[in-house]
DNA sequence: AACCGAATCAACCGCGTTGTT
DNA sequence: TAACAACGCGGTTGATTCGGT
């Protein structure tokens, strides 16, 4: 519950059992609610000059009447100046979708994934956006049945719309291109169950771009990392067929990203980015929204066009697999989803 | 224009973890 | 190693904004 005090915007007394007049006083004073611009300003002057940390001790000095607490949400959540404003874009949806369905409410775990989001932000957006159309589904939002609906429908829909954006307008530095790749990114079997008996598993991989859109890294996280096999990851522009001898997909031509370069796959080492617990490895994985978006594994395999993709899920809508096609036509109505704001 | 319910999001809290003495 | 402080995370709240009537 809310701490004593009856009105959010006033002034905060703590529960200092042990505390000393002194301290009682100070606590007394301590202000809440909505930051003004001069506390902003304070709080931003003291950082640049003296750096973040010591929260309690910087919100003394800084001269700020604020818990260290609530200086430490304010600069992390709002002023500190990489802070991306603004919607999340579909790739940012995307990504946050992936990254619950495999971690779950680890706010700050899928945040470090958005450069420049908040786990704040990421939170609110699954509370408002995503369990709102859990509740209208009328399904609970932690169930299978709900992960399932979000990886068969949302998903698929999410990559559709960045395709259309980026074949519709040439991309911006930090936009995400597949203008010539999307289509051959759908999910594995943890993603889209109707692709697991076609495509025997294999170790994921996932290319990171620099900031020119130029391949800078290529990682093979599930097996050893540091050894990286180009085994796993081809990229190509023709309809996909299923290499029997190696048990993965094989195209004809590379694949192009968005500024014309073909995708290399590098036989490097990209060891000094991974750490030996392959457990975590996206602890360690850099989502470049900046430089492109990495349209690596588990999420995203090499599979076939959007169009096999739409059939493949209407097959299985009208089979019946464990989806209605009420539900599905629910997820397709949400067109909300879609209305991503500028 | 006024009202009202829904949606959004900044800010708060409690509590577990980590660091320091 | 115990005690305390600081930090960080996830859940929750409620003021504000938005959109419909």
């Amino acid at each position: 519950m809310r701490s004593s005090t009856n009105n959010k915007f006033s002034f905060q007394k703590k529960d200092l059992m042990n505390s000393s007049m002194e301290e009682e006083e100070e606590a007394a004073e301590l202000r809440r609610g909505p930051w003004t611009l001069e506390e902003d300003t304070l709080l931003s002057h003291y950082i640049a000059r003296h750096g973040e940390g010591r929260w309690n001790m910087l919100a003394k000095c800084a001269g700020l009447k604020r818990t260290g607490k609530s200086c430490r949400l304010r600069w992390l959540n709002y002023l500190k100046p990489d802070i991306k404003r603004g919607n999340l874009t579909p790739q940012e949806q995307l990504l946050i979708l992936e990254l619950h369905s495999k971690w779950g409410n680890r706010w700050s775990k899928i945040a470090q994934c958005l450069p420049g989001r908040t786990d704040n932000e990421i939170k609110n957006y699954w509370r408002t956006r995503v369990q709102k159309h859990a509740r209208q589904l009328n399904i609970e939002s932690d169930s299978k049945k709900f992960l399932d609906a979000v990886k068969s429908f949302w998903m698929p829909r999410l990559l559709q719309k960045i395709e259309q954006k980026t074949t519709s307008s040439s991309s911006s530095s930090s936009d995400v291109n597949l203008k010539n790749c999307s289509h051959q990114f759908v999910s594995n079997n943890s993603v889209l169950p109707f692709v697991s008996s076609s495509t025997t598993p294999h170790p994921p991989s996932t290319i990171i771009y620099n900031s020119n859109n130029l391949p800078k890294e290529i990682s093979n996280f599930e097996t050893n990392p540091s050894v990286f096999s180009s085994e796993f990851v081809e990229f190509y522009d023709q309809k996909p067929e299923i290499n029997p001898e190696k048990q993965k997909l094989v195209l004809e031509t590379p694949l192009h990203v968005s500024n014309g370069n073909s995708v290399n796959v590098y036989n490097n080492n990209c060891n000094s980015q991974i750490p030996d617990d392959s457990n975590s490895y996206m602890d360690c994985c850099s989502y470049d929204m900046e430089g492109g978006f990495n349209l690596g594994a588990p999420m995203t395999e090499l599979v076939g066009s959007y169009d096999e993709m739409y059939s493949l899920l209407g097959r299985q809508v009208a089979e019946g697999d464990w989806f209605t096609s009420d539900l599905g036509d629910a997820f397709w109505n949400m067109d909300d989803i879609w209305q991503f704001r500028e």
